[in-house]
DNA sequence: CCTCCACAGGAAGCGCAGGAGT
DNA sequence: ACTCCTGCGCTTCCTGTGGAGG
């Protein structure tokens, strides 16, 4: 049987490479950030604490890509340099979403500097050893929290990272931290986002042509010769520039596509695999966003679903087509609730929510312009109205 | 031009849960 | 075991804002 599957035609040369997870050799229309990111780190070369530097982007943008390249090159050109560098320049980096507080962040750090676990040691004991450490060896430890507006106790744990700074003389410890959410600066204590926020750097969305080129090269070494055609990369990129310019969901794309030509048993993938794929990504990124949301949440984004699969828009608009009226969905939800036996939130509240799965771009809102009535917030879907209706509807057991 | 509608969004406050201190 | 504190999710209240319609 498993031979069976090796002797199987395969469009895949190395499908490593067209995972979304694969950090490839060079990053494309990213020269800017990675400049802008050697400049900040540069005194690290000379054992001086480099600034603190804040990255901002949507999902996809080459954030994390970016910055585990830069720390890659600059550990070699340490190390190049003089050997015995190597031990006194730390970078380490670590995702909130699994790691979510101050403790844990430094617990994977101690464990890093003295390849020993100290779990089970108090918060203080462990943060005395990290300094310790950076003491004694006049180390500079650049710590990288990804996705950093997890972190549970952001502004205790930003503030006790940089007095640490205060008791060392010499080396240091600087943060990077990288968000995607837009919001979460103008959450933080005025004093943390000064100190956080000492250079800031945003990674703007693909769009359609540099994404087909990010997807060309990688199907260059991903896929079999003559595997790809080339309108189906243009068809994947224009997919997801469409959407979000997100380079995450184009390798999603690519990659199941990839497999439903293998599946098809075809020898290679065109238009019509990658448009199969665009459904199957679609239900996986909206089950992965909404699996997490709040069941009120879920239930506006059902509502907004309805009214779209319905076709009942509350305007059609020159510029941005049929559209919803955030009062109209606010009826419809509260329907929605009602029915289930619940009670639904104010409408301030609901506006809460509406932002909410914009920012998760589940939905796209724009404020109302010209020719609509008053101020009101105008609702799209930002993915297909059927997916997102039957994920839903499956997800709330309606 | 004025008023009204439909909504935005800030501020304050409320009840609750969970953690820290004693 | 107790109180106290704090953050969270949410409501209520209030002050804009800007097009629609008289």
């Amino acid at each position: 049987m498993f031979n069976q599957h090796l002797n199987k035609h395969t469009v895949f040369k190395n499908r490593e490479i067209i995972s979304p997870h694969y950090i490839p050799d060079t990053l494309p229309f990213r020269e800017n950030q990675i400049r802008e990111i050697i400049t900040t780190l540069a005194p690290t070369i000379t054992l001086t604490r480099p600034n603190n530097l804040f990255i901002y982007g949507k999902t996809g943008t080459g954030k994390t890509a970016t910055i585990k390249k830069v720390l890659d090159k600059m550990q070699e050109t340490i190390k190049e340099r003089d050997i015995n560098l190597e031990k006194r320049v730390i970078t380490y980096y670590i995702n909130c979403r699994s790691h979510n507080s101050k403790y844990k962040t430094l617990l994977k750090l101690t464990a890093k500097l003295y390849n020993e676990n100290y779990v089970g040691y108090s918060a203080s004991f462990v943060y005395d050893k990290v300094i310790d450490f950076i003491k004694k060896n006049k180390a500079i430890v650049i710590i990288v929290l990804d996705e950093i507006d997890l972190l549970q106790d952001i502004d205790d744990a930003i503030y006790s990272l940089n007095r640490a700074n205060d008791e060392i003389n010499s080396g240091g410890i600087a943060i990077i931290g990288i968000s995607n959410n837009v919001m979460f600066k103008e959450k933080l204590d005025p004093r943390t986002k000064s100190s956080l926020c000492q250079k800031e750097l945003v990674f703007p969305p693909y769009n359609a042509q540099e994404l087909k080129e990010i997807l060309t090269q990688r199907a260059k070494e991903g896929f079999n010769q003559n595997c790809v055609e080339d309108s189906a990369l243009a068809l994947a990129a224009a997919f997801s520039a469409q959407e979000s310019g997100d380079a995450r969901t184009a390798l999603m794309l690519l990659e199941r596509a990839g497999e439903i030509a293998d599946e098809k048993e075809k020898s290679s993938v065109s238009d019509s695999e990658v448009k199969n794929a665009k459904i199957r990504v679609e239900e996986e990124i909206i089950i992965n966003m909404i699996s997490t949301l709040p069941e009120q949440v879920q239930f506006v984004l059902y509502s907004i679903a309805t009214l779209t699969k319905n076709k009942q828009f509350s305007v059609k608009l020159l510029d941005e087509g049929e559209v919803l009226y955030s009062g109209d969905i606010y009826n419809e939800y509260c329907k929605h609730i009602k029915e289930i036996g619940k009670t639904c939130v104010s409408t301030k509240w609901f506006k809460q929510y509406i932002d909410e799965l914009d920012l998760y771009g589940l939905i796209i809102t724009t404020n109302s312009g010209k020719g609509v009535r008053g101020s009101t917030t105008l609702v799209k879907l930002g993915f297909d109205a059927n997916t997102t209706y039957d994920v839903l509807k499956n997800t709330l057991g309606l």
